[in-house]
RNA sequence: GGCGCCAUCGUCUAUCGGUUAGGACAUCGCCCUUUCAAGGCGGAAAGACGGGUUCGAUUCCCGUUGGCGCUACCA
């Protein structure tokens, strides 16, 4: 439809773990530019200096490697229109920013977090769409002088009309309308300097020459904003897909706290990447009567094809990932590779490493390995209310320390023996036991047996997914918790951390 | 609450007004087989509801219901 090359892009943000929605966007993207010649790029979203992570952008790109997938420009590999992370590409937002200032199609903000809470609060009590209502647009340039050489801080927001409506033209859906008045004036810069997604995500689409933009369909609703500036700055906006959100099988957004969600988790359960992306592949763009689904990355490339995209949200269905992994494993592993792939998967040299100088020390005959490290090589345990049995703590307190660990491990940064001995030891100083107490329950569910190698290192080495999967697995076991008693439980836990 | 997206077997989906509503996973049965898988064959299984439009609606339109997303100085 354009002569120009075609360039796609994926943008993930490096606030956790690389998920597989993000290879699930990055897979059709990729698909797309392949397929026309075209440029894959990877940009790193990381405007939330807050919440991002070095150590989290190298997992997700050694996560989307993993896959198979390659990027023609990224922060890794450089390119011709980089730097590729936002965060080394502030003034190049500022110098926009100020255009949009000089336009008077975005403006300073001086309004405080409570005056817009309130405001959002009333609107809402009056059933009206929660908007920007504009204040800071009455004031005189004199009066933003003055407020700004007070020291106030502000922030800049995007001006939208108060009337027309954005239409929206989505590949799969068609147009889809929206009227500004339900469009709000979103921040643009924030108070510390830094741009949000979205003005950064329309620039740099811009700059990075993106034809054609393949996205989760939760930026739907913030699309007139984008719009809305490609028309501020004169520029022609890319052609729009929103891709399907991945489910649970309760259709709720696909969610970690509810099914394993990690590139990771998957590749330590053993799923050969081609399999996983075979798998999402098929989710977006299922295969036709009588075709057969097992499809190499080459094949997904070529009959790739966006208006085959589905547009309601598939459930991430693990029983036919399993299928196809198992297909892969007896119709594409020669005896050669099959022992490179366990190799790679389970007896690096390195991990073996690891694991023998936790072992050696524990057992008396070679054949002792076999099950006492048989949890290593293992995706969810068969464990029974029997099995925990052993430890010295009380049903309630298990559940306790079981059901805190799982949201605790979420908010560690890093994934370490350290970390993790840390938790366990503020969670069991929270309900008052000893630690070596509150780790036996740990034990049980994550080695399978209330004695084993050492339970922080076992951890780290089986990586948070597959950790995270077993205590859901064990906390299902012992009855999870209420809603209310988690409140609680939680409470208990930052309650004595005031205290400390 | 507001705005938006979506709606076919349990799950992923095909159908571009007329089909015995097709395929795949899962499930059930049979066959093969020293076990278990794998494999082969077969079965059961679906158009949310109500109005229109039409000779004829799963398909087009409207409404209802339901699911989901967004509703931040997060992405």
């Amino acid at each position: 439809m354009n002569l120009t090359r075609v360039r796609t892009r994926v943008a993930p943000s490096p606030t956790g773990d690389p998920h597989v929605g993000t290879a699930y966007v990055a897979l059709v993207n990729y698909c797309f530019a392949r397929q026309h010649g075209g440029e894959f790029v990877l940009r790193i979203e990381d405007t939330d200096a807050a919440r991002s992570t070095a150590e989290s952008e190298r997992v997700i790109l050694a996560a989307l490697h993993w896959c198979g997938l390659t990027w023609d420009e990224g922060p890794d590999v450089g390119g011709p229109f980089g730097p590729y992370r936002q965060s080394e590409r502030s003034s190049i937002y500022a110098s926009y920013a100020a255009k949009l200032l000089a336009s008077g199609d975005a403006f300073k903000c001086f309004c405080t977090p409570e005056r817009l809470e309130e405001m959002r609060v009333a609107q809402r009590a009056a059933g009206k769409p929660p908007r920007y209502d504009g204040q800071c647009l009455t004031y005189s340039a004199q009066e933003i002088a003055r407020r700004e050489a007070a020291g106030e801080p502000y922030v800049v927001r995007l001006r939208v009309p108060d009337e027309g409506v954005c239409v929206v033209n989505d590949l799969r859906r068609g147009p889809i309308e929206f009227e500004y008045t339900s469009v709000d004036m979103q921040v643009l810069i924030k108070s510390d300097g830094m741009p949000t997604y979205h003005l950064a995500n329309v620039v740099d689409d811009h700059l990075m020459e993106i034809t054609h933009v393949f996205r989760g369909e939760e930026w739907v609703s913030s699309a007139p904003k984008h719009l809305l500036l490609y028309s501020y700055f004169g520029w022609q906006p890319p052609e729009l897909l929103h891709l399907p959100l991945l489910r649970n099988p309760d259709k709720s957004k696909l969610s970690k706290r509810k099914n394993p969600t990690g590139i990771l988790f998957f590749r330590a359960m053993g799923y050969l990447p081609e399999a996983l992306v075979n798998f999402l592949a098929l989710l977006a763009d299922p295969a036709r009567d009588g075709e057969d689904e097992m499809l190499d990355l080459p094949a997904i490339v070529r009959r790739f094809d966006p208006q085959h995209v589905p547009i309601g949200g598939p459930v991430f269905d693990l029983a036919k990932l399993d299928w196809l992994n198992g297909r892969y494993i007896r119709e594409r592993l020669d005896p050669t590779s099959f022992v490179q792939r366990v190799q790679e998967w389970a007896v690096s040299p390195e991990r073996l490493k690891r694991v023998a100088q936790l072992a050696a020390p524990r057992i008396e005959r070679l054949s002792d390995l076999g099950p006492l490290l048989a949890f290593l090589f293992s995706g969810r345990l068969a464990l029974t209310t029997q099995s925990f049995e052993s430890t010295k703590l009380d049903a309630l307190s298990i559940r306790q320390a079981l059901s805190l660990s799982v949201a605790e491990f979420d908010k560690l940064a890093a994934w370490n023996a350290v970390e993790i001995e840390r938790v366990i030891g503020r969670i069991a100083a929270a309900l008052d036991k000893k630690a070596r107490d509150v780790a036996r329950p740990f034990y049980v569910a994550i080695t399978g047996s209330p004695t084993s190698i050492p339970l922080y290192d076992s951890m780290q080495l089986l990586g948070r997914d597959l950790v995270r999967e077993r205590l859901r697995n064990a906390i299902d076991l012992l009855g999870a918790p209420s809603k209310r008693e988690l409140q609680e439980w939680e409470a208990l836990l930052a309650r004595h951390e005031v205290a400390v």
